[in-house]
DNA sequence: AAGTGGTCTAGACCACTAT
DNA sequence: TAGTGGTCTAGACCACTTA
């Protein structure tokens, strides 16, 4: 029966299809807790409850002395993840492409590997590991968040180190990448993540692990964090001439 | 000041805390909404929000009866995006591997093309589509959601429609597929996918958009709805030997 | 029987917005 | 000045778990 479900759940079901079928446009006033109250006959904290439900879930926004309004749903710009090999432009070449003007922070360290990044990289122990964190930003706003290990030795990352940087660096040092490899998860940001890249609440991340491989040996792994409400990942897997 | 934060805000910090540095171990048991009005000196109300907050962000879970405990953060199984056309494994192949039986289940209907999908697909106005929508399962339980388009006329999608029987039936209608486009986003579920892949409050999907393209012409295209909380997606980029 | 989480009520204060 | 969202209190009921 669904009038044995919370009654904060009736709000919640009927604003959102009002939403999601159209009826309520991006931008259109939600009625305020006052007014869910007579409408739903419900108390104040069951309207209260389905605000904030529906706001965690990304639908509404509130505004405080204002009211709700139905979010906007932003366009997601395609973050193209191999297309740099191909056509041989540079990482956040998409980003420009947009019309704005991106810029990178880094900071070279030497650190201990993790028992986490040891095992991605499959060394033993505790191996000093050179840690890059990158903070790639467009129009000053922050975009990306990037932390690149390797084994120390292979000299150190560039200015304006790129995949493609970095694989001639590589290569430079008699090591050839031959695969890159990406594994990408959803999760929630950490509260320094979401400090950093100015993230609203109840927005999630994408997490891509990066590693670059030569023959079987991995030789560099990163971790590539990306607002979930900006971006979306691009893949293309070009097929070889059907037989 | 952080004197000035919200009280419900100094509970969350400090559980949140313990939690990432491991002081509460996954499966430790988190103190009842009693116990934090207590320690920190706080209203009930404050002490429930927390613990809400917390739930929703997927650190503990909630046990009525019980109480709340830390989240034992599932082992994301691999799903290998491309492996199947390298080593000519099923999709579903990274599944079976990890020991459980896949079973599929799909419908296949006549519709006309959405807006969104005659873009995709770059067809003009309502055209006839086959949409055929699947549900993978393991054990029985539902493991990923898809729904696939293509304009009619290529036939009738077989029973164990794969990628690879999908390029195989296209290429015997003279359609050769030379290129796959995914796209990777997360979002928050709709309330149906949340039941049917049975979602605990608070998980994003991962929705994967892919694109089969026969030169510059789309000729299939699917949208692709897997829990977050138990898959990560595994893109392998092979790099052409260096000069 | 006691404790717990999930839900719910009634009421309140504050900073902010709209008019 | 009135209304709003964000926060917070005190208290309550129920189904459930634990012992």
């Amino acid at each position: 029966m669904a009038s044995s479900d919370p009654v904060y759940l009736r709000v919640v079901a009927d604003i959102r299809r009002q939403i999601v079928d159209g009826s309520l446009s991006p931008g259109a006033p939600i009625p305020s807790r006052a007014q869910l109250t007579r409408k739903y006959g419900v108390g104040e904290t069951a309207a209260r409850h389905a605000l904030r439900v529906l706001a965690t879930e990304g639908l509404i926004v509130g505004r405080v002395g204002s009211g709700h309004y139905v979010r906007a749903r932003p366009t997601l710009l395609p973050l193209h993840r191999w297309r740099f090999h191909d056509h041989h432009a540079p990482v956040g070449a998409d980003v420009q492409a947009q019309g704005t003007r991106t810029t990178r922070e880094w900071r070279i360290e030497r650190a201990e590997a993790t028992p986490d990044i040891a095992q991605r990289l499959r060394l033993d122990g505790s191996v000093p590991v050179t840690r890059t964190r990158y903070v790639l930003r467009g129009d000053g706003r922050p975009l990306q968040l990037a932390t690149s290990y390797e084994p120390a030795g292979f000299g150190e990352p560039a200015a304006e180190e790129t995949p493609r940087s970095l694989i001639a660096r590589l290569s430079a040092a008699g090591v050839k990448v031959t695969e890159i490899v990406e594994q990408v998860y959803t999760r929630v940001p950490q509260p320094a993540e979401s400090d950093t890249l100015a993230l609203p609440a109840g927005v999630h991340v994408l997490h891509v692990e990066r590693t670059h491989w030569a023959g079987d040996r991995p030789v560099e792994t990163s971790d590539i964090v990306i607002p979930g409400d900006r971006f979306r990942l691009v893949y293309t897997h070009p097929l070889p001439p059907q037989p």
